[in-house]
This record gives C-alpha cells, sequence and structure tokens, in this order.
RNA sequence: GGGCCUAUAGCUCAGUUGGUUAGAGCGUCCGGCUGAUAACCGGGAGGUCAUCCGUUCGAAUCGGAUUAGGCCCA
C-alpha cells in the first residue's frame, strides 16, 4: 500500500511563483470590469467620509519614483480607511500650467525657426499636457492605484481655470490684491522677464571698477578729527551701468573694517580685504589709522561718485569678504539683495532702465544711452569727477538668457501681490497651522517659520502658459483697472470658452460698452498680458476639487519640498478666498536616494524608473519598497534594496501559499472548530496573530506603514513559517482529514490568512486579492472586506506566558540536536529521542504539563524527562544553567507514513511498517 | 551662508523616562531535509551606535562642535 495517498499533503493553485508582471494586469483588469472605485464608494460607509486631496504633479515627463511613491503612499491610505468603514473617493489631478512645458514648447518652435504667437503656444501646451496627463494615468494605474481615474481634475480645464479666476476675484473684492514693485531679471533682447529656471550660468568678461564715494556727512566721528574733504568709502563694481542707481553703501555690521591713510587721503573698507585690495590698487605706503566693526558706521553719509546726491551707509548681512572691499554699491533697483535692504532703509527704488535696456530720464545725463554704451559714458564720468581709482576687465560666472544666450540685467517692475497681512490674513493662516496636525510633527517647523516671515506673494507672471489675470490697462493712460465686475464678466466668457478666451478675444469683448478709465475716462484699453503665479493655480485645488463640506478634508500627503509649495499656497489660498484651512492633517515624506544616499537625478543617472520596477519585478515589489521604508526621511532604493525587498516578498507569497495549500479541504461553514474548542497551540497562534493585528492597527493609524511591514513580516517569518507552521506539519499531513485536531489547526491558520489578506491589501493588493479569490468569501473583492477587528477574547496571556517559556526550552533543544547532527549522529531532527532534565522546579512542572506536546514541539520522534541527571551524558548540552539537553538517537523503527520514530512500528500486523497512530488513522479511512 | 531634518550590523528596522554583554528579520557562511521543493528548517559569524568633546558613578539615549547627506532659502 502506498500510504502517501493517506496522508493531506497541501494543495492550492496558488503558484510559488508570483509572475506579477504578467498576473498584477488580471486582476488590474478585474478591478477595472466590476468598476471596483464605484463599487468602493458604494458599500455602506458607517464611519463617514474620509478625503484624501491629491496634489497634483506636473504633466510634463513620464513618473519618477518619489511620484511612484507619494501616489502608493496615498493609496494605501485610501485602501486603509476604506477597510474601517469609511467612504473615500479620491480625485486624483494633474497640474498642467506653468514654465517648463512652455519652456518646451517654445525650444520645439524655435528648433523649427518658428516665431509661434501666444494662442498657438498655448495651443501646443495644453497638447503636450494632455498628452503626459495621459501617459502619467496609465502608469499610476499601473502601480495598483485605485482612484476616481474617469473624473480626475485637470488645472488646465475650463472648469477650474474659471475657478481659479473665481477666487482671484474673492481676492480682489476683499481687498487682498496691489500694485507693486519686484526686482526680477530680465533680458534686454528678448524684453521678457526671466524666471530662475530660465537663467543660465556662464562665463562673462565684465568690468572691473575701484571707486571712492567722498564722504559728506559723519555725525558719529567714525573719521574723527580727520580732514572730511580727503576721507572716502572704497567701493568695488563690475556693473558700471548700476552706478547712476547708486542710493547706499552697505556695511556687513558684524565685520571688522579699517579706516587707512594712502597719500594724506583715507579709505574705509573691511579689514580682511585691505591687502588685497591695496596690492591690486598698487598702493605700497599705506597706515592703519583706525579700526572699527561694521556696525559703528551707521550714520555715514556719502556722496555719489557722480552725481551731487547722497549714498547712505546702511548694514546688510549679504555683504561677503570674498571680493570687494567690503563696502558693498547699492541700487534697491538694481538686484536682489539691493531691493530687499532699499525697502528696510526705505530707499527709493530707483531703476532707470528700460524694457528695451534704454536708460531713461531717471539716469539723467545718461538718458537715451544702451547698457553697453552707458557702462562707457558712467566709467568717463567716473573719470572726470575723479572717482575712478582703477578699471579693469574680470571673467566671472554671470546670469544668461537661456533664450538668445546673452547677459540679464536685475530690472525692478510692477507686478501684483496679494498682501500677506491684510485683514489678519498671516495670523490667521499661523493659527490654522497650529490647529493642524503635522506628520511627522517636527514638520510643523518648517511651515511656521515659512509663513511666519513670507513676504507678500508675488502673483503676476510674465509668463503664456497658464491663465491670464483679469485686468485692463488704459492706453492713454497706464491706469490699472482690475474691476469685479469685470472680472465677472470674464469669467462667465472663459467657463464656457476656456482660458485661451482671454487670448483670442478682443479686449472690447470683455469691456461693457460704455467703460470708460475711471483715472482719464479714456474709452480705449489693452489686456494684461501677465499670468498667474502657476502656485495660485495648484494652491487652488481644494476650492476647485472638493465638495464645500470636504474642506477641510482630512489629508493632504506631499514630499518635503511642499512646505514652502503646495501646503503653503494651499493655506494661503484657502485662508484668503474662505477662511477656512485646506486640511486638518499634513503627512509629509521624504525624497528617495540612491544607495549611497544621494539624491535621484535623472542628470546624475542615479535615478531608478518605477516602470523598470514594475516591469521586471512587479507593481506589488514596488508597493512593498514603499511601505518598507519610513518615508517620514529620506528613503533609500536600490537593487540591494529591491532584492531584499522580493525576497521579502517571496517569503510572504510561500507563507500565504502553505496556507491555502493546508486548507484545500477545509469548507469553514463545516468544519470550523470554534476558537474555545482549539487545541492550545492554535490558541496560542491566534494570541500572537491578534498582537500582531493590534500593532499593525496601531501603525495604520499613524501612517507608519514600515511598522506594519515589520510586524507582518516578522509574523510570517518567526512566528508562523519557522515555528507554528513548521510544527503544525504533523498533524495536518498525518492526522486524519476530518479529526478535530487538524481542523483546529486549519481553522486557527483560515483565520490568520483571511486577515493576513486583509491586512496586507493596502499594500499587496494584488497579491492579497489573489489569495481573496482562492478563499472565496462573500466579497468579490478583498478591497470591499472589513479590517479585522481585534478579538480581546483571543487573548490568553497566561497561556502566552507559558508557551514562551516552551519555545526557550526549544531554542536549547534545537542547538543541541544541532550539535549532535553536526557530529554525524542525526540528521532530521525526527531521528532524535531527547532527554531533558530541569533543575528548577517550576520548569519541571512546566515540561511535565506539556509532556505530550514536546515531541511535536521539538519536531523529534520522543522526548525523556529525567527525574534524576545520572544517566545524563558526559557532553550533555546546559542551557540557561537550568535545563540539560541530551540527545541520542530515537528508539524503534521509522514510520513509513509519519516519518516518525515508535517502538509500535511493526507492532500492526495489516500495517507492519506503521506507527500506532498511523495505524489508527489509516484503519479509520480503510 | 541661513532654516528644518537625517546618521544604530551589507539591507530594512527595534532600542521605553540615560542603567549589565546594543536586538530582530533578511542577506552572507556552514549544515539538515527532500511531504511548502527555483521551497522549508537549524546553527555560526557580522556593530568603536558617523566623528570628536562634554555632563554623569554610568551615554546609542542628554548638551556642544565637526563630518556626510537631504529639502527649502540666500
Amino acid at each position: 500500500m502506498n500510504y502517501k495517498d493517506t496522508i493531506n499533503l497541501p494543495s492550492t493553485p496558488f503558484p510559488m511563483k508570483g509572475n506579477l508582471p504578467v498576473r498584477e494586469l488580471e486582476i488590474q483588469s478585474f478591478w477595472e470590469e466590476i468598476d471596483v472605485y464605484e463599487k468602493c464608494l458604494n458599500q455602506p460607509s458607517p464611519k463617514g467620509d474620509f478625503i484624501l486631496h491629491d496634489g497634483p504633479p506636473y504633466s510634463n515627463e513620464e513618473i519618477h519614483l518619489g511620484q511612484a511613491m507619494n501616489k502608493i503612499l496615498k493609496d494605501i491610505i485610501c485602501k486603509y480607511r476604506k477597510l474601517q468603514g469609511y467612504r473615500v473617493p479620491f480625485v486624483p489631478g494633474w497640474d498642467n500650467h506653468g514654465l517648463p512645458i512652455e519652456r518646451e514648447i517654445i525650444q520645439q518652435f524655435q528648433k523649427r525657426k518658428e516665431k509661434p504667437t501666444k494662442v498657438k503656444i498655448r495651443e501646443s501646451c495644453r497638447k503636450f499636457a494632455h498628452n503626459f496627463v495621459d501617459v502619467q494615468k496609465q502608469q499610476f494605474k499601473r502601480l495598483g492605484v485605485i482612484a476616481d481615474w474617469k473624473n480626475s481634475y485637470l488645472t488646465m480645464s475650463k472648469e477650474y481655470e474659471a475657478k481659479i479666476l473665481e477666487i482671484f476675484l474673492e481676492f480682489v473684492k476683499k481687498g487682498y490684491i496691489y500694485r507693486g514693485l519686484r526686482p526680477i531679471h530680465w533680458c534686454t533682447t528678448c524684453e521678457t522677464a526671466l524666471a530662475l529656471a530660465e537663467i543660465e550660468y556662464k562665463d562673462k568678461k565684465s568690468y572691473s571698477l575701484w571707486m571712492k564715494f567722498p564722504l559728506r556727512k559723519d555725525s558719529k566721528g567714525v573719521f574723527q578729527n580727520l580732514n572730511k574733504e580727503r576721507c572716502f568709502a572704497l567701493v568695488w563694481t563690475t556693473t558700471p551701468w548700476t552706478i547712476p542707481a547708486n542710493l547706499a553703501l552697505t556695511f556687513h555690521p558684524a565685520f571688522d573694517y579699517v579706516i587707512v591713510e594712502v597719500d594724506q587721503d583715507y579709505y574705509i573698507l573691511a579689514k580682511e580685504l585691505l591687502k588685497t585690495t591695496l596690492s591690486e590698487l598698487q598702493i605700497e605706503n599705506y597706515r592703519v589709522i583706525k579700526e572699527l566693526k561694521g556696525k559703528d558706521t551707521d550714520g555715514l553719509v556719502f556722496k555719489h561718485p557722480i552725481f551731487d546726491r547722497d549714498s547712505i551707509a546702511i548694514l546688510g548681512r549679504f555683504v561677503t569678504l570674498e571680493l570687494g572691499t567690503g563696502v558693498v554699491h547699492t541700487a534697491p533697483g538694481h538686484g536682489r539683495d539691493d531691493f530687499e535692504i532699499g525697502i528696510k532703509y526705505n530707499l527709493p527704488i530707483l531703476s532707470p532702465v528700460d524694457e528695451k535696456g534704454i536708460f531713461t530720464k531717471e539716469s539723467l545725463q545718461f538718458s537715451g544711452l544702451n547698457l553697453k554704451d552707458g557702462d562707457k559714458a558712467v566709467i568717463e564720468a567716473l573719470k572726470k569727477a575723479k572717482t575712478l581709482l582703477k578699471e579693469d576687465r574680470i571673467t566671472h560666472s554671470y546670469p544668461h538668457c537661456w533664450r538668445c544666450k546673452n547677459p540679464v540685467v536685475f530690472r525692478t517692475t510692477v507686478q501684483w501681490f496679494m498682501k500677506i497681512d491684510h485683514d489678519r490674513h498671516r495670523e490667521r493662516a499661523l493659527k490654522a497651522i497650529e490647529n493642524t496636525k503635522w506628520f511627522p510633527s517636527e514638520s510643523i517647523n518648517r511651515i511656521k517659520s515659512f509663513v511666519e516671515s513670507r513676504p507678500d506673494w508675488c502673483l503676476s507672471r510674465q509668463k503664456t502658459w497658464g491663465v491670464g489675470i483679469p485686468a485692463f490697462y488704459c492706453k492713454n493712460c497706464s491706469e490699472p483697472v482690475l474691476d469685479p465686475h469685470l472680472i465677472e464678466k470674464v469669467i462667465e466668457i472663459l467657463k464656457n470658452e476656456g482660458s485661451d478666451a482671454w487670448y483670442t478675444k478682443d479686449v472690447s469683448e470683455f469691456l461693457p460698452d460704455d467703460f470708460k478709465c475711471p483715472k482719464c475716462r479714456s474709452k480705449d484699453f489693452e489686456k494684461e498680458k501677465d499670468i498667474l503665479d502657476v502656485w495660485f493655480d495648484s494652491g487652488s485645488s481644494h476650492l476647485a476639487v472638493l465638495k464645500p463640506n470636504e474642506i477641510p478634508c482630512d489629508v493632504y500627503i506631499e514630499g518635503s519640498d511642499q512646505h514652502r509649495g503646495w501646503f503653503n499656497t494651499s493655506l494661503m489660498v484657502g485662508i484668503g478666498a474662505t477662511g477656512k484651512p485646506p486640511y486638518k492633517s499634513v503627512i509629509t515624506h521624504g525624497f528617495t536616494l540612491d544607495e549611497k544616499g544621494y539624491a535621484m537625478h535623472k542628470s546624475a543617472g542615479n535615478a531608478i524608473p518605477p516602470q523598470k520596477i514594475v516591469d521586471k519585478y512587479g507593481a506589488d515589489i514596488l508597493r512593498l519598497w514603499v511601505a518598507s521604508s519610513n518615508y517620514f526621511v529620506d528613503v533609500n532604493c536600490s537593487d540591494e534594496i529591491l532584492h531584499r525587498i522580493k525576497d521579502a516578498y517571496r517569503k510572504i507569497r510561500n507563507t500565504f501559499r502553505f496556507l491555502l495549500g493546508n486548507l484545500f479541504d477545509f469548507d469553514r461553514k463545516k468544519d470550523f472548530v470554534p476558537y474555545k474548542e482549539r487545541t492550545e497551540i492554535d490558541r496560542w497562534i491566534m494570541h500572537k496573530f491578534t498582537l500582531c493585528m493590534k500593532e499593525t492597527e496601531d501603525a495604520y493609524e499613524k501612517y507608519e506603514f514600515y511598522k506594519v511591514y515589520h510586524s507582518v513580516y516578522n509574523f510570517c517569518v518567526i512566528t508562523l513559517s519557522s515555528f507554528y507552521l513548521d510544527v503544525s506539519k504533523d498533524r495536518l499531513y498525518t492526522y486524519g482529514a476530518k479529526s478535530k485536531k487538524r481542523r483546529s489547526a486549519q481553522s486557527s491558520m483560515y483565520e490568520i490568512l483571511k486577515n493576513l489578506a486583509i491586512i496586507l491589501s493596502p499594500i499587496l493588493s494584488h497579491t492579497s486579492e489573489e489569495v481573496w479569490k482562492l478563499l472565496s468569501q462573500q466579497e468579490e473583492s478583498v478591497l470591499f472586506a472589513t479590517f479585522p477587528k481585534v478579538n480581546e477574547a483571543n487573548l490568553d496571556y497566561g497561556l502566552a506566558e507559558r508557551w514562551e517559556r516552551l519555545l526557550n526550552v526549544r531554542d536549547g533543544v534545537l542547538v543541541a540536536l544541532e550539535k549532535k547532527r553536526n557530529e554525524g549522529l542525526i540528521g532530521n531532527s525526527l531521528g532524535a529521542r531527547v532527554s531533558l532534565f530541569a533543575e528548577g522546579e517550576d520548569l519541571k512542572t512546566l515540561l511535565n504539563t506539556y509532556k505530550d506536546e514536546l515531541p511535536s514541539i521539538f519536531i523529534v520522534s520522543q522526548v525523556a524527562l529525567l527525574e534524576d541527571n545520572s544517566s545524563l551524558s558526559a557532553d550533555v548540552y546546559k542551557h540557561n544553567d537550568e535545563l540539560f539537553i541530551d540527545v541520542q538517537k530515537a528508539k524503534g523503527g521509522k514510520c513509513e507514513r509519519c516519518w516518525i520514530y515508535s517502538e509500535t512500528v511493526g507492532k500492526n500486523t495489516q500495517h507492519p511498517t506503521l506507527c500506532e497512530k498511523c495505524c489508527k488513522v489509516v484503519c479509520k479511512k480503510g
């Protein structure tokens, strides 16, 4: 008789190899078929709604690993909340307008030597954006992200664009919007403003001028009693054309300065730059008269080196000791630092250069010159005024226009602003920040410090791909008109035709027939050319996408760069437009780094495209990687890490497979053994699993998915695979198929498998679904299941404590067995007989209590408990100073069926190769 | 240069209010099994807790500095 046929070996169609790249597609089309997203929404939701508002990625390239991680995290959160009984609408979106796409499109036109109109550019941008929305959508879907893909939002859609303007209108009505000055990079060749991203740094040959600014006033006696006529500040610059706009000289308050005497002239400059400066000026004979701190220069007034005008001494921390004299020529109209400090000191913002780079009337004698001629004229004027000490040339890194490659200049321009301190706006925003839950909690520092000190929001951009600012200018007197009634009309038109209408329609179509300039009564107008900052687009998303009752929503989750970005702009827009914050809690995740801890960049060549991971290993591997990482800080990804994750996945998958295999003949309706009737070990495993469930729920609640991963993974590896399942094999395989002890094990295994599948479904969605199908559950998808409730009745701490001690004994037995295995005494542990002698009474009692279970717990054939130590062998293994473990060969013959050695083998004449236990099983069957 | 953050075995993570010899799993090495089999089980080796200084009877843990890395500014 072939006894192998009489044992209950595991059997399952769930394959060991996942073949995820193929299988996942099948599961995803199943989800699509049943419209799993829609069905989820229609299920009972006892806990109400949970709203995660999706931060829109930019639609200009394939998704990168960080975006994949971001979307997977969102998906995990949504799926978890769904399992908990929430209704979870999740509307993904895309950010479409903006510079990168516009720049890409303009480059394409340039290559074809075409000069497109604005309308044409916008058309191409729109097409480009649409294309990448489609590409990214497919890529996100391939990750297994379940969302409202059919109704995703686009910031370039008509509805969204109209909403942006409605919010802008609200700001206008409430008095947030004003016209103000702002220094920007400007290309005089292209006659356009340049964003930071449009600037390329390269070497440029510039002038290098040393000048002296004569002293005019010295109220605090810095120069003491020196001859005032011969006192000067020593100043260096590389941009002569900015001299006409000079209004101040900046000293660093903390630096040391000196006054030196040279040929009876007295110069003030930074101490540290004294030697290099004087050697540059070829001055050998000098004498240091005095040392002072930069802050002591306050109150000095110098004379402009050309004009009869003051140039006052001010203090600024942007002064460096790298080049120059430590006394910085300051023209508030021609530099970012200069501007900021100019505002601080209430200086006029003088910017006497027009868009073509021609000096204006404000530059007095230089009026009408271009910058190149202006440079020369300024130098001549300096020479004439005898304030030029040296003229030279240097080559240095200088910003150039990305398009025409010419050097750019700094100009001060008039822009549209949102006033941050209007109507206690900043204060209210800060209060909202305090009331928001931040994960991790330290992340509040970043947004708080930013909002506390942020300047007014410059809302206008001199660009094309975006939402036009609905303002008008009087052609006669240049008066800007920002009228709520006019804006309303613009919105009306744009709602139907989209924001392109602003560009295609004539200005008259937006204005009432009799509209006159409020200032000069002229009837001639032109449209504003500037667009809104695209951060205003995305900052409006919660108002454009969510229903009013969904605001503030439950959670935002984005990368840590968004403190300054989307978290900030959304808050500014939300508080400004509605007074309500956009979110109740905000989670931030780190960036993806390579194996060395460096940031992943396409250009650095160390980026791992998520598509590659998905194609090679499957989305569940990528998802498991996301779940395994502590994403509150930066996360590493590399081939090795992915390999480890793949190994971990295999282990989990095989655990699932083994559980499924052993449930092949288990009908939960007929065969289920209630908890209280199960054997001890089957109750013990429920205790352990219940603890695991508690841990995972707690971790999910705190969005600490890596703790879910570790908890489940360790449960599978340590508790299940290497102990419980290993030990249970004999019972599962060799006991009567319908025996209560076997059904008892199966009942625990069934509960564990089912709930593990649910617990892991937010992470290993595809694999869980695959398991779910084989478990033939009522719900057609695991995503419709309910997160398992922790059943306190399944916790038995007394039992757990006893088994903890038994496991400890087991550890000792395993070491003792290994020693004997290495000596060649045994191979398989079933070949062993273990004799135990415990010194402590407690341990002795415990072992006696579990006498019958010990062989199966150790997976050996026999266990003897000794009353004294007289029969112990010389090389007995001592464990924990209280237990002697002796290993001998098992007695009796090996049962052909269960492989356990027993002295009962051979006693039965019908089945001479079987042990007593197996005889019973086989006879009952036969 | 400024703000915020990170640093524990090759990898992912533990390490409670400072308290013995810093833990787990994976990987690696060695071995077993061949009834989870491109699986499964066991055992061993692996760490100056980034570095330095300090507080303390005692520091991975508290404080300071430095280094490396990240994000955001300048």
